[in-house]
DNA sequence: AAGAATAATTATCGTTCGATAATTAAAAAG
DNA sequence: CTTTTTAATTATCGAACGATAATTATTCTT
């Protein structure tokens, strides 16, 4: 007969005083705390984890979220969506400022915004689940910035509004939107030392970029359209 | 007294053949398919999946890894140390051959090493998880790569060796291998359909890159040199 | 103040996980 | 062929996981 009353090391339970909050609110302080959570472990992070730090149980999460994947969607739109701002377009088609300042300006507020490490280990953290949401952040960014920014960027070099971009130069601002990203992972996530601040990072990288693509869009403009959204005939040799 | 006799829907064990083979190749066959594994799904894919895809039974593997972190380990070694050229550094450095031309002929092997579901997938997850192999293997990237390709690409310009390289100069490089790394993500990780192809991306981001380096270059060398690594003095005003 | 509504709790279920011990069977040694 | 060695198995443990049901206690309504 085993002994019942083992030696209780934990003094007794706090007598928990049980707060009682507005539902909405309480729906945020879950979708926040998320957010924190999942960006330092990843979205295996438990449950239980989560209603630790916000003091409360972990049932009480399923009176909010159906189950952790809504919660995980939740997380999401707070990223993805909510930290998205309809005047990142806007500013790089006004064209009263110089291209290169407009996209200084954009960089700086947008590196501003995803630089966290909330932002970015979410991000990726997302884009190795597979989601679809990576993907339809990709082709956003893409319509909504970097398409804006190669035309106004062709416009300012005296190239006709006219003829449609080719693929080959949106991939050229890819490049340099890439670059500028890795920046922010190499700091954030991997937590290395920079050499070089942030802002001086920007003006070399969009400094360099501006200097050679001029040349390199010439190059992509005067060459054959390629293959696939070719206008002319179904078929063509290809060129290789 | 419930029943004790379910009805046995599984057809009974086939009587498994255990086929016995040697233990360096298991080992070998063990690493294979976990960094097969864990390239899917993460680091939290369970070892009973692993098991089964080898066909063996889930305690044979702690007879050839005292614990899964030693697994981990040994993935960690095949993609980051088995998988480093380095004839990379060296075909960077041979003069022979006109700057642009090396630096294309290096992302064409370079990516195409990388450029694959495994490597791209265990880079980020590794360093979503914040081991320090990855800081290593930037560092690895800086010094091996990066830094030497900063220097032939002054040279190139005609700047004199003598003068040590500039932090901001490596950013730059930063930048190039950042924009060509995402290419692969976009492509590979993230699954999306490519408009401009790996060869035609390589070209225009170097020659972009290139042509408008040497200006940035010749400006960073014209500056003060930066705070931090300065033989100066050891305070200076701050320029904001 | 009494009762209704509901936010938060306790208790618990069925899985899955990494890991260990004991057992079995295939290959090596004699 | 018999014995020894060891690669592979079966069985199982304790912890952590997502989720549900029943209960308690706080706030709102009248």
């Amino acid at each position: 007969m085993a002994l019942t009353h083992d030696i209780d090391t934990t003094e007794a339970p706090p007598k928990q005083r049980r707060s009682r909050i507005k539902p909405e609110e309480r729906h945020r302080e879950f979708v926040r705390k998320a957010v924190s959570l999942f960006s330092e472990v990843g979205f295996g992070a438990g449950t239980r984890e989560l209603a630790q730090r916000l003091g409360v149980t972990q049932p009480l999460l399923y009176r909010y979220f159906p189950s952790k994947d809504d919660l995980i969607a939740a997380v999401y739109r707070e990223i993805y969506v909510n930290r998205w701002k309809p005047e990142w377009r806007e500013g790089l088609l006004d064209e009263a400022v110089p291209i290169r300042q407009r996209i200084l300006s954009f960089y700086d507020d947008y590196t501003r915004t995803i630089f966290t490490p909330e932002w970015l280990r979410i991000y990726l953290f997302s884009g190795l689940r597979g989601v679809d949401i990576t993907r339809l952040y990709t082709t956003t960014v893409e319509t909504e910035i970097l398409k804006p920014i190669a035309r106004a960027t062709r416009k300012a070099f005296g190239r006709p509004d006219s003829d449609p971009l080719r693929p080959e130069e949106v991939e050229l601002f890819w490049t340099l939107q890439g670059g500028i990203f890795y920046y922010g992972v190499r700091q954030i996530v991997y937590g290395l030392e920079m050499q070089v601040d942030r802002e001086t990072m920007l003006r070399n990288a969009i400094d360099t970029f501006l200097d050679g693509v001029s040349s390199v869009m010439e190059r992509i403009a005067s060459e054959q359209p390629a293959g696939g959204a070719s206008a002319g005939g179904e078929f063509r040799i290809s060129d290789n």
